[in-house]
RNA sequence: GGGCGAUUAGCUCAGUGGUAGAGCACUUCGUUGACAUCGAAGGGGUCACAAGUUCGAACCUUGUAUCGCCCA
């Protein structure tokens, strides 16, 4: 049965893969030859998603790891799974609805609408795990959980065999609940106003815009007027006058309607005087205006703006601090989808409340001050970016913004005018990671994590080296992050997720319980309404290491594989799912979930750019496993991941990786063509130097592999491996065969039929996690195996194997063929003549090298005798070659000034090194401070390059005789 | 503004104190019995710049320039 002369890899991957599977190849434990255990957690990807580039790289790795763990016969666990993802399903399941003509989310009601997304799930969801088995991910695919596994209307579809997730995500939250690690509290939080919900710190994302800031009067009540001064560094008076207003600064003028006060440093001699009297918000009806305070506070930057800004608690998170340490009331004015309030009572009875407040007469609590709606009545209803601009109109028609002088062209002449003092600058914008809109702080009811109260373990546990983060720039980040960490706004306005397990009566006091008994049991058998919102889905996948394993119940799994090995995933979710699993796990089961964090960059294309649909640089990972198969995108993958460097994934890189795939195949099938196939797997005897070279070759390969992926530098296993395949055992082993495969004797064919098989078959082993497909797909058709390749044992020879005098004697012949082609190239000897080589001055050991190599010398450098002389003929070009003075003696072809040239310009370099090494071993200093092997390296290599700088010069010498 | 990182061959990037590397691209040659998804040979670099430490610096220190990323 002969070879096909490539791989066919969308033929054979699809079959190895059900091979797999069928032999259940990846269970956790399987192959399993000793007690330590090996557990990594597939950082879930959302059960809405495809794979990308970034699965497929991140995925690599973490593949490349567990198969290696489970070639080294540990209780290996790759554990799989899904994350329900909130707002992103939710988002999905809308969008199908509206596509399909079904009712929407609001007229389905909540039940019937999570029917509609566990049934969207139940037929979409495994597609990830699909498309993960596609690039060899060796998963145990039976375990495959999923973050929202046994909540209510679960059917259990694609994740039959995952334990309970819901239960240990209730459990956790009541146990925090109790701790004190999560509260209820009214605060400012994040609030998208497309989905309706609160959303966390880390799902906002401060884009620059282009937006204006508005110069505005705020007049004193009652007329009152003050000498305003500016003055400049030496104190001498720039400005000076009387005025009855304040001057503010605000690029959201909208939001003047819920000023509480307006604020200045109190070092800031210029609004001294009218500090502690009210000033008038101007706008509103012109009857009915409300009259603010002017309070100190540290936070206005003197030297920004007026240095006078307005504060307004409910809607600006520096506002909101101001307020709080002033006592100044919130005034909520938007409602949950971002627009003007239109709720309450009309705005003449809570103006008049407000007034109250101001002036000192009346407090409130801040449920009341919340339901107080201070929008006039012609702006309520109003989306907010209308109503800023029936705000600023309003303003400048009073004649109460700050004008300035503009000139302008007209017919010729500059004139001037007055125009209102706006001023064009970017401005930072807070937007929805998901929803992509501008988001507004608001102050609403949440549930939080006290953050503070659970960070010191985490920064404890990677400060102490218990957890390492790589690279390790990753490790100051984390410690930035957590050491100014806020609360974790945890509650979401959303329907699919964990529902917060709280109940309410009817007095508005809560009860946390696991189930409702148990929290009407607490009421004392009170009626209760269960709190409506879902938890933020990053509480849910901080559980990931426990919840899959089984906990709370005390599991053998948990048992196994808890605390879990390494964590492989992209630098962006540090804070969103490392540092919270390292959070929660340490608060919940007092342990690190694993010792070591890889961190990775995201992927870009080949100029480095992010891949996104509207660029039109997607690379869709399946369409690259179709063309090229994906072994060459995993070892692309492997390739490029350089610690902590730039991910650029091109086509090209990953064409060269599949020819490289094409190069391994043709290599072993020419060992089956030489029936250089069955190796028992047990090192082979040789007494061939090129045998004992190239098994001494794959032992430093064994090693430098496994000393590469034990630090996680995938890209020097890749590397290795490649070099090794393609410049070893290609370039010179397959070779360096040929004459003793085809005219050796008996034994030495029979020899070298063995330590070919072996190789080969090293390569496919050490190549497997890599490139799991095609070296099964060899293993398989080279002979008949007791295992499968990926079952098969991680070998543990070392450099014992390396012998010392094959390995200097093979280099010796390499150098010499390479020495013998480089001269006929550059003389233009026609590429299929045959030499005759000259040489003389032999020492013993390069007679014994050439002896025992001849055969493949004259093969591979196409010479076809070797004459010993005493003097070279003339027309002799020298060889560069230690040990012997040889000689290609090409009187008729040779190029007098080409190899004239060829020399000089070998001689310089020489010349170039050894003036270096004299210099150096000339300088006392040196050789009493370097470390010795260094000298000594250095004055054998100075030996060697004066031996090779006499031949050439004397090889010049002669061409000048000529 | 704060933090982190980068700058090495035409391109993409390795290289943590001891002779500057790989892949791709390029040039020349090749129907050599595994492979043209191939083979052989070759050209190409003041390691961003400046100063310092050192016997010795691409590598360590400081500064400068340029470019990224994260956070405000």
């Amino acid at each position: 049965m002969a070879m096909e002369k490539t791989f066919n890899a969308s033929e054979a991957e699809p079959r190895i893969s059900a091979m797999w599977e069928e032999a259940g190849a990846f269970a956790a434990g399987a192959n399993r030859s000793r007690d330590e255990s090996f557990t990594i957690m597939i950082p879930p990807p959302n059960v809405t998603g495809a794979l990308h580039v970034g699965h497929a790289f991140n995925n690599t790795l973490q593949d490349i790891l567990i198969r290696w763990h489970r070639m080294r016969g540990f209780d290996t666990l790759w554990q799989p799974g899904q994350d329900h993802a909130g707002i992103a399903t939710q988002m999905q399941v809308e969008k199908m609805l509206a596509a399909t003509g079904q009712p929407t989310r609001a007229e389905l009601g909540r039940q019937k609408f999570l029917e509609k997304v566990w049934e969207w799930k139940g037929q979409y969801g495994g597609t990830i795990v699909d498309q993960l088995k596609r690039l060899g991910c060796s998963c145990d695919w039976n375990r495959n959980a999923f973050t929202m596994a046994g909540a209510e209307g679960d059917p259990r579809v694609g994740h039959e065999n995952s334990p309970n997730f819901h239960d240990a995500v209730i459990k956790v939250f009541v146990e925090m609940y109790e701790q004190g690690l999560i509260y209820r509290g009214k605060r400012l939080v994040n609030w998208d106003p497309h989905f309706e919900t609160a959303i966390s710190d880390l799902e906002v994302e401060n884009i620059e815009v282009a937006g204006h800031m508005w110069h505005f009067k705020y007049p004193l009540a009652g007329g009152a007027t003050y000498t305003y001064v500016e003055t400049d560094e030496d104190g001498t008076v720039t400005l000076s006058e009387e005025r009855d207003y304040i001057s503010i600064a605000t690029t959201r003028p909208e939001t003047m309607l819920g000023d509480g006060a307006v604020a200045v440093h109190p070092d800031d001699a210029r609004y001294a005087p009218i500090v502690g009297q009210l000033c008038e918000i101007p706008v509103g009806p012109k009857e009915r205006r409300r009259l603010i305070p002017i309070i100190t506070d540290e936070y206005p930057d003197m030297s920004f703006g007026s240095g006078a800004v307005k504060i307004t608690g409910a809607h600006d998170f520096n506002d909101y601090e101001v307020a709080k340490r002033g006592g100044i009331p919130l005034y909520r004015l938007m409602d949950t989808k971002g627009a003007m309030r239109s709720d309450g009572a009309p705005y003449e009875e809570a103006a008049t409340v407000a007034l109250d407040v101001s002036k000192g007469l009346k407090e409130l609590t801040i449920s009341e001050a919340d339901a107080l709606n201070l929008v006039p009545e012609e702006l309520r209803g109003l989306d907010r970016f209308e109503a800023r601009k029936a705000v600023v109109e309003q303003i400048t028609s009073e004649g109460l913004a700050v004008m300035v002088t503009e000139s302008y062209e007209e017919e010729g002449e500059t004139l001037t005018r007055r125009v209102p003092y706006v001023e064009n600058k970017p401005i930072m914008q807070p937007f929805g990671d998901r929803s992509k809109v501008v988001i507004e702080p608001m102050l609403t009811d949440q549930w939080f994590v006290d953050a503070e109260k659970v960070v010191g373990p985490a920064l404890e546990a990677v400060r102490s080296g218990e957890i390492k983060i790589m690279p390790e720039s990753g490790e100051k980040t984390y410690y930035h992050w957590l050491e100014n960490i806020e609360p974790w706004c945890i509650s979401r306005q959303l329907w699919w997720g964990h529902q917060i397990p709280v109940w309410y009566d009817e007095d508005g006091a809560f009860y946390c319980a696991a189930t409702e008994a148990e929290a009407i049991a607490q009421s004392g058998g009170k009626t209760l309404t269960r709190d409506p919102d879902v938890l933020d889905t990053w509480f849910s996948s901080g559980l990931w290491p426990i919840g899959t394993l089984g906990w709370p119940e005390d599991t053998e799994e948990m048992r196994r594989y808890f605390p879990t090995d390494v964590l492989i995933t992209g630098f962006d979710i540090l804070f969103f799912w490392v540092a919270r699993m390292i959070m929660m796990q340490k608060a919940v089961v007092k342990e690190s979930p694993f010792h070591t964090v890889y961190l990775h960059q995201l992927v870009r294309d080949e100029k480095g750019k992010k891949m996104s649909k509207t660029t039109g640089n997607v690379i869709d990972p399946l369409e690259i496993i179709d063309e090229f198969g994906a072994d060459a995108l995993r070892f692309t993958n492997a390739q490029m991941a350089a610690l902590g460097g730039v991910l650029k994934l091109s086509k090209q890189k990953i064409t060269g990786y599949r020819n490289f795939t094409t190069k391994l195949w043709n290599a072993a099938r020419f060992a089956e063509m030489n029936e250089a196939v069955g190796s028992e797997g047990t090192v082979p005897e040789a007494t061939a130097m090129v045998n004992k070279w190239i098994i001494g070759e794959t032992a430093k390969l064994r090693e430098t592999v496994d000393v590469a992926l034990e630090a996680y530098r995938f890209n020097d296993a890749a590397n290795a491996l490649y070099a090794f395949v393609w410049g070893k055992v290609c370039d010179w082993y397959v070779e360096f065969s040929k004459p003793l495969l085809l005219d050796g004797d008996a034994a030495t064919r029979a020899e070298t039929q063995a330590v070919m098989a072996w190789v080969i078959d090293q390569c496919l082993v050490l190549l497997h996690p890599i490139m799991p497909f095609i070296t099964e797909e060899l293993w398989q058709t080279l002979g008949t195996r007791e295992k499968i390749l990926a079952h098969t044992d991680w070998p543990s020879y070392g450099s014992a194997l390396v012998d010392p005098a094959a390995d200097s004697e093979m280099n010796w012949v390499i150098g010499l063929i390479e020495e013998i082609r480089s001269v006929r190239a550059q003389m233009h000897v026609p590429a299929g003549l045959k030499v005759p080589v000259v040489v003389r001055n032999m020492s013993v050991e390069a007679q014994a090298a050439y002896e025992g190599n001849e055969a493949l010398i004259k093969k591979l450098a196409r010479m076809d005798a070797l004459h010993s002389v005493t003097d070279f003929p003339k027309g002799t070009a020298a060889l560069s070659v230690t040990g012997a003075e040889f000689g290609l003696p090409l009187a008729d072809i040779i190029d007098v000034d080409a190899e004239k040239a060829r020399l000089e310009k070998s001689l310089g370099k020489l010349a170039k090194d050894i003036g270096g090494m004299r210099g150096r071993l000339g300088n006392p200093k040196f050789v009493a401070s370097a470390p010795e092997d260094v000298v000594e390296e250095t004055r054998a290599n100075l030996a060697e390059r004066e031996e090779e700088e006499g031949l050439m010069k004397a090889a010049l010498q002669r061409l000048a005789d000529l």
